[in-house]
DNA sequence: GCATGATGC
DNA sequence: AGCATCATGC
């Protein structure tokens, strides 16, 4: 491919919402071009261009040529600028092809089971309803926050916990306060899990099966994401349960074309933490994943001062939320929230964290010193976002932009190295003509559908492409798992 | 169209 | 708490 303005623009800015001609036209060239949909309306005043005058096509739409290329040449002065000819030409454009085609071949889905899976959901949703309305003593729209508000704290007088914009909060994390208090609420959380489930991954899924493939074919799309990731709609893959068991038997219904394939799953190991010890060069973050540590274990021995022998279950655990709380740009308070802490003991576990990662504590400070400086952040493979919020006068949105300075490089960061990693494996599948192709990505996971001949080969591709797509300070681990569904990649 | 609450990494 | 998408109510 020569060019795509819409994925150049968005490699100079990745935060705005769309990026058609006309805006990027203003934009680079202080041109003034119709948009597309004001010529050929939109909705039921939507016209082909071929019943429209060709004169008045040419005055219009004739122009586009002649604002692409312009755009084109001006974007890719800028990569020039901003050193970012690697990141577009040999990640994001290559990468076309390998989201296209994700797109175009889809995953198989198992109709019958799912339609199966939904009639059970509906036969529990029906029992557990049923329950509720004895339990609040009359009938009403469990779906509706309001009347369950009135319900659970009005009529049955529990506690409010927390309150939105608009009432009482009914969210999972109130409900788990409140479930020693009346039986009622666990049957809420239960309901909600299965109405969930049956809406959005039964009957969403069964919506979107395309009947002459019998296949999910979902849109991958790059320009959507401030940090880089990809995102997947219609339907989303990259959100399909696999937390709770219930949830997770949703993947049992995604398997190969036929009986001549298999699922091979391969997910990256810790990608973030591995990028951190990377950018920060923190010896001690360095040495644990060098020593194939588990990282949690690592941390909680290093912050509470003892051998990794005697760390707790506890200990790790409480590590694990400071380890997602630096990923994310830390502070007390959520860690507090998090862990059900003081935020005055949530401050101590940062501050010793920080004191035993000393290289992190230094990134943490110049990431957003840098942000503040330039305007923006930048990824390993110099992916930009810019930071308006770090200019700002009000304090949470300061500190807002603070946590995206230290979150966008390292989120980021891994988001350039997978989709190095898809670009290899796909071109390498094409290379050597084989019949596996890679089917989707989240975030830090590859699937691949593979043909059983080709298991040995494919698998070497996958692990190796994934594994040496950089090269860190710390070693990159990748874990294959086969399945004859989703479900089975365990 | 916005708010809420579910799901994932 | 960082990044997303989807269904539902109002």
């Amino acid at each position: 491919m020569a060019f795509d303005t819409m994925i150049g623009a968005y490699i100079i800015n990745s935060s705005k919402d769309t990026y058609t001609i006309s805006e990027l036209a203003q934009e680079y060239l202080n041109l003034n071009v119709k948009a597309v949909e004001e010529l050929t309306g939109k909705g039921k005043n939507f016209t082909l261009y071929r019943d429209m005058q060709p004169d008045v096509l040419s005055k219009t739409v004739g122009i586009y040529p002649y604002v692409i290329n312009k755009v084109s040449r001006k974007i890719d002065g800028l990569f020039k600028e901003n050193n970012q000819e690697q990141l577009y030409y040999d990640i994001e454009l290559p990468l076309v092809r390998a989201l296209a085609d994700m797109e175009y071949y889809g995953f198989k889905v198992n109709v019958n089971a799912l339609v199966e899976f939904s009639k059970e959901l509906q036969e529990k949703i029906d029992v557990v309803t049923k329950e509720i309305y004895t339990l609040a003593g009359e009938e009403f729209n469990i779906n509706s926050p309001k009347q369950l508000g009135v319900i659970l704290f009005e009529k049955l007088g529990l506690p409010v916990i927390k309150k939105t914009k608009t009432g009482y909060s009914t969210d999972a994390e109130v409900l788990d306060e409140l479930s020693d208090r009346h039986e009622i609420v666990e049957k809420i959380l239960e309901y909600r899990q299965l109405v969930k489930l049956k809406s959005t991954y039964a009957e969403g899924l069964l919506a979107v099966i395309n009947p002459h493939t019998g296949k999910i074919h979902s849109s991958f799309n790059q320009t959507v994401t401030v940090t880089g990731r990809i995102s997947s709609t219609e339907p989303n893959l990259q959100n399909i349960p696999i937390k709770l068991e219930m949830g997770r038997k949703v993947r049992k219904v995604f398997i190969p074309s036929n009986e001549n394939y298999q699922l091979l799953d391969a997910d990256y190991s810790q990608i973030e933490l591995r990028v951190l010890a990377h950018i920060t060069d923190d010896e001690n973050m360095i040495n644990a994943f060098l020593n194939n540590e588990d990282i949690h274990t690592s941390t909680a021995a290093s912050v509470f001062g003892i051998p990794k022998e005697e760390v707790t279950p506890i200990m790790r655990s409480r590590a694990k939320a400071v380890n997602f709380g630096i990923v994310y740009g830390i502070g007390d308070f959520s860690l507090a929230k998090d862990l059900k802490i003081s935020r005055k003991e949530a401050r101590m576990y940062i501050d010793s964290y920080l004191d035993r990662y000393p290289n992190v504590k230094r990134y943490m400070h110049d990431i957003v010193e840098e942000g503040k400086e330039k305007g923006f952040v930048t990824t390993m493979f110099k992916r930009r976002r810019y930071l308006p919020e770090l200019k700002s006068r009000n304090f949470n949105i300061r500190s807002f932009g603070e946590r995206i300075a230290m979150n966008t490089p390292i989120q980021g960061s891994a988001a350039d190295i997978i989709k190095i990693a898809m670009v290899k494996v796909h071109g390498e599948l094409k290379k050597r003509k084989l019949k596996s192709r890679l089917i989707l990505q989240v975030h830090d996971e590859l699937i691949v559908e593979v043909f059983k001949e080709e298991k040995e080969e494919v698998e070497k591709i996958l692990s190796e492409g994934m594994q040496n797509a950089v090269s860190l300070k710390v070693p990159l681990v990748v874990e294959v798992k086969s399945g004859n569904n989703w479900y089975e990649t365990k």
